[in-house]
DNA sequence: TATGAATGAGGTTTCATTCAT
DNA sequence: CATGAATGAAACCTCATTCAT
């Protein structure tokens, strides 16, 4: 029994030390450089071991993806705790999504790869995985909104629907930032990303929309 | 003199044979799987050919996403002048966005395949060229907003940033599709696009905004 | 334990391995046409074993030329440890060096690839190593001139600067022998070859040359 | 008759024409860069037309080659002519061919191609052409020589001979110079390089040698 | 005769994955 | 269960040479 036991937490323990290594070397060699040898060695086992642990390259990404987006989830989850006000509350939450994308800036190129990636393929359950724990953050967005509205500050028949275009915003943005100089030469990037939330917000506040759908 | 201008003719040719096979790859394996020898393959060319075309690999997903982003700049470009009132300009842009990303869905994946190119390389020339055409397709939209203002319909002090809120919203609600059973279940993601722009405009049509900024 | 050892010994096989099919078609073919994809066949290996064994194409070549050249400085020291004469000694090692150039031809042809490649380039490192076993070839020569000074046979102020003229003397004219024929119709290279040596041996037996630099 | 005569020119021109691209070429970029097209380019001309002229690239080097050898013996003609001491004359032909080896490394630098290149293969009359430029640079040292014994200066029963020597001492210490820093640390090389020649010069001033041949 | 577009074999190198130990 | 040597396909790119015009 004990033996059991062990054998199950020396395998969670090889899991997390290779996912470890994996977060290292992505954040130092960035994406295209993240070779299954390179993480093999940073995570001093053999290639082989990996193997017997993630079925293919993908996985670990697939594995770094759900932890990026847990850990985003995480953030932002204790932000709308400690935030009472529904307005700072978003604004803080907006804030923080841009702090991960360039803190985390890896996790972030992860989400994008799959996001681009061909098709709606991602066969399988990996998918479902993947959309789980974007499913998990787009919630905090949504409880956000949806307290907010509790409280009468926002008015919206569909938080969700909001919730899901202020992420797509968000994430928008901030991949268009690439293009800034040429896009908004001479701008500041965090008033434009400001000035998006406070549409976002405004809108929210706003009542009697209903009649415009 | 009629040799010099069927030389001419013919390399235009094939500059335009290399670009459909391009296309055609890119569009049926993606874009990880799009190499050089597969294209050349599917121009009926050798690959060397491809090569006194195209400098490299890159050079020619440039050149499509070039083709790409002029394409869409047409196709906006004539909505805009073909539509009178201000807000359904608006939406037929989006909507025209939405369609482009569609029926262009490879070129739509390699711009998502710049955006989501490690860092800001790009070696600067080449970077200018995209983010010119970039340019142009966001003009387009600075216009129409513009041209609202002066109309008396639309309130802004900044076009341009409205018109990259609202380029990036699109853009990453687009991205958001793949995400879209999982998101939204149940919903209809025409209607959620459209929500997006709904309140787009809602902002643009309400007064009195600046003492928020 | 049993079974470090014996990967330890199989990787040394490995390495071998791929020295002797290198040194075959390099052989076989010459210079230019040795190929990775060449000399993987010859070593019946996958390509991509070599490139874990050897870093580089030149890391191969380096690596048979240090075996030259090591093979090459064990026979020349082998010989001058065994004469007594200071003379023969020199006599000895020159025909030596001929020898070599004959049936290590391989090997002589790497030290001209290295010697005529461009610039000082070499990548430090690499040069440093080809040049240290170089010089181990060299010392001897010079210790074999030092001791025939020592025995009051040779007269020289500067036995290291005598060294590098007699093997680069050597050498040129082995390298000169292509053009045999045409350069010195119908007269035995050995003899020409012996008459350098003597001519060498001749300047450092006799006295008094001081004066004339 | 003159319509023969115009197109017999216009064919050396081009054919000069070639020759000075492929000159300029070699010395602006290094033989591994001169490739045909750039050649071409160079000389304002169609690839095809250098396959008019010439039947490989090969059979441009080799061209170069006697271009080379062709200056080379120019000059060291004009110092044998323009001095009359033979003990000088000999410095200066040796020290005109380091010059050479400096300013016109390229050529340099092709000679050690061919002497390089494996085998005494070089097929049919080509390698005959060359040795023919080569052999008359000999016979510059080789009436040296000789005038100098007519003059009662030098003892030597075999001119020829050591003019082969001297030639190859000059040629092996020059390629050695690569590894100069290694195999004489902190010596000047061109004194050096002086010394072999002073060397040589002790030998053919020096009497009585035929008894040890 | 001059052209230069087209070729495609060849070059080096990387890397996800397997499998015998 | 852990290992890492071996694999070999695939990547991008170059370039001497040919040949239709």
């Amino acid at each position: 029994m004990g033996l059991k036991e062990r054998r199950k937490r020396e395998k969670r323990e090889r899991h997390a030390q290779i996912m470890a290594a994996a977060r290292k070397v992505l954040f130092k060699h960035g994406m295209s450089m993240a070779s299954i040898k390179r993480i093999a060695q940073a995570a001093e086992l053999g290639v082989g071991t990996l193997y017997s642990y993630f079925g293919s390259k993908e996985d670990i990404f697939i594995a770094l993806q759900e932890e990026g987006l847990e850990m985003l989830a995480r953030e932002i989850q204790k932000i709308a705790e400690d935030t009472e006000d529904p307005l700072t509350r978003l604004r803080k939450i907006a804030r923080a999504y841009l702090t991960f994308s360039e803190t985390g800036k890896d996790y972030f190129d992860i989400l994008n790869y799959f996001l681009s990636s061909p098709g709606t393929v991602f066969e399988h359950g990996l998918k479902q995985q993947i959309d789980k724990h974007a499913s998990q953050v787009l919630n905090i967005l949504v409880t956000a909104i949806d307290s907010g509205k509790q409280q009468g500050v926002f008015y919206t028949t569909h938080p969700r629907r909001h919730a899901v275009i202020l992420w797509a915003t968000l994430h928008g943005l901030i991949q268009f930032r690439k293009m800034e100089a040429t896009l908004l030469p001479g701008e500041d990037f965090y008033r434009l990303y400001n000035q998006a939330v406070d549409n976002f917000i405004r809108n929210l506040t706003t009542k009697s929309k209903s009649h415009k759908l």
